[in-house]
DNA sequence: CGTATTGTTGAGCGTAGTCAAAGTTAGTGG
DNA sequence: CCACTAACTTTGACTACGCTCAACAATACG
């Protein structure tokens, strides 16, 4: 299915979607060595603690992060869809200090950290997308901190819906209005740091509200820009490319405008 | 002070504990051309949605990262101190989407985009200390994406004032005992998530409990193993380098043990 | 010395958590 | 094709952590 037909392509394209890569650099990433493995839902890529080799890429399916609390909580701390180089981060950093699991049965590409690095050195271009690819993930996980700690319930589910609609989109999975990632609501509240309970009581009454419909595993986002709204959610953060390979306009902090600004020196 | 001569020691001492550089690429970090300027308190250094031209880094002073949500809530996102390149992500990504602040009266080196792409294009080792520097920042914000999401006020503030002891200590400036911070009340409210009158309370309890001590603005950790314990601390997550240049061992994921592991496929 | 900022405390409230049980859905094997 | 089971969703009653509003005390600063 989309076009996994086992090389590396959804990387290239990927990156191709961060940073504008010429064909020789194309190529390169084409041709580096990997191993193909299949794994099955909730299956472990990654566990905390341990010093791996290698880097993945998700060819198809979709992959979680997350870390444990003393007192047993889990957090999730990023999802992940295809194309993206899931353990680039243990390239450089010794210990990695997440598990990365499967949402669901998936494709991986398993490569090498000294490929990688060779690959860096000789071709710039590819290094400044990794550097980049980074960068976007810092983008991705201030957002998160201040949804996190500044959003109610209800908005930080808005914003996580429309997150995961935009990311799906532009990975070319699916469409604005139908979150196809498998979650559980029990997913959805280890993603936004309340209980499977609660994360059920705000989706009925989004249900009610006409913001949103379910139906088993599948949300359909029917007023995106009320949602949007709810959310506080502004795609800037993402920092995705136009095809043209521009970044998209649009500043962010709440739409643009500094509300209640600190006072300045 | 701190042998804040003007220089760009501080940033070069920084990324040295990040990687290993060479004499000529620390050489050619300090010939970077800057504009160095001193900011007062609350200054802004980067205003969200801005197109920066220049990167910044802190060479005296402590700043913060601000991401402000529709309610009028604002969210800390960061601390900065003494060497961090804390505009490094605007050379790469078109608009900043949060704002950056003195804590207190600081001094600053504005080095110019283009003068850091070149560097980079031409000392290999460089590009990979940024690289990494981005991914270290990738992983503190995991750590405050789990912090934010599951652990609650008590644990939250012991887990910041743990981090900001470790941090001023592993940057020279301070040692592990005494935040030199210059941190109120409410700037620990806005960095946690939580009220400033709540944040007074649970320090009320903490002082009672004889884990720290408050006098003013400065506050004193009495009690590090039992803080840590509170805070779901474990200096993993920061990436810190041991002067012998190897990063510390010691793995994470609630003090190495997988508590409650989720269940396999 | 006076004013602004920061810290401290109290009373009452509300959002989200906990515990528990019943209802649905999906998947599996007889 | 149905029975059975496991996973997930839904609902209710009760609890509690942290917020709000408000006043006052203690510092810091000009």
């Amino acid at each position: 299915m989309d076009g996994s037909d086992g090389s590396l392509t959804p990387l290239v394209e990927r990156l191709a979607s961060l940073t504008a890569l010429n064909a020789e650099e194309r190529n390169a990433l084409l041709a580096l060595p990997f191993e193909h493995i299949s794994i099955k839902r909730d299956a472990f890529l990654i566990r905390a603690g341990a010093n791996v080799e290698s880097c993945c890429v998700l060819l198809s399916g979709f992959a979680y992060r997350t870390k444990l609390a003393r007192n047993g909580l889990r957090q999730i701390v990023g999802f992940h869809l295809k194309g993206d180089f899931v353990g680039l981060g243990s390239a450089l950093l010794d210990a990695t200090n997440d598990n990365l699991q499967a949402l669901c049965a998936s494709e991986v590409a398993l490569i090498p950290h000294g490929a990688i690095l060779n690959l860096v050195d000789r071709y710039s271009g590819v290094g400044r997308a990794f550097w980049r690819a980074a960068l976007v993930d810092v983008s991705q996980l201030r957002q998160w901190t201040l949804i996190l700690g500044r959003l109610d319930a209800r908005e930080r589910i808005a914003h996580l819906l429309c997150e995961l609609a935009v990311r799906q989109q532009a990975a070319g999975v699916g469409n604005e209005h139908v979150i196809v990632w498998p979650l559980t609501q029990d997913l959805i509240g280890e993603a936004t740091g309340l209980t499977a309970v609660h994360v059920n009581r705000v989706f009925k009454r989004m249900r009610a509200d006409g913001l949103v419909g379910t139906n088993g595993l599948s949300v359909t986002i029917l007023d995106w820009p009320r949602l949007q709204a709810i959310g506080n959610f502004n795609r800037g953060y993402l920092h995705l490319l136009t095809p043209a390979g521009r970044e998209e306009p649009g500043g962010n902090e709440a739409e643009g405008e500094a509300v209640n600004p600190p006072k300045l020196s």
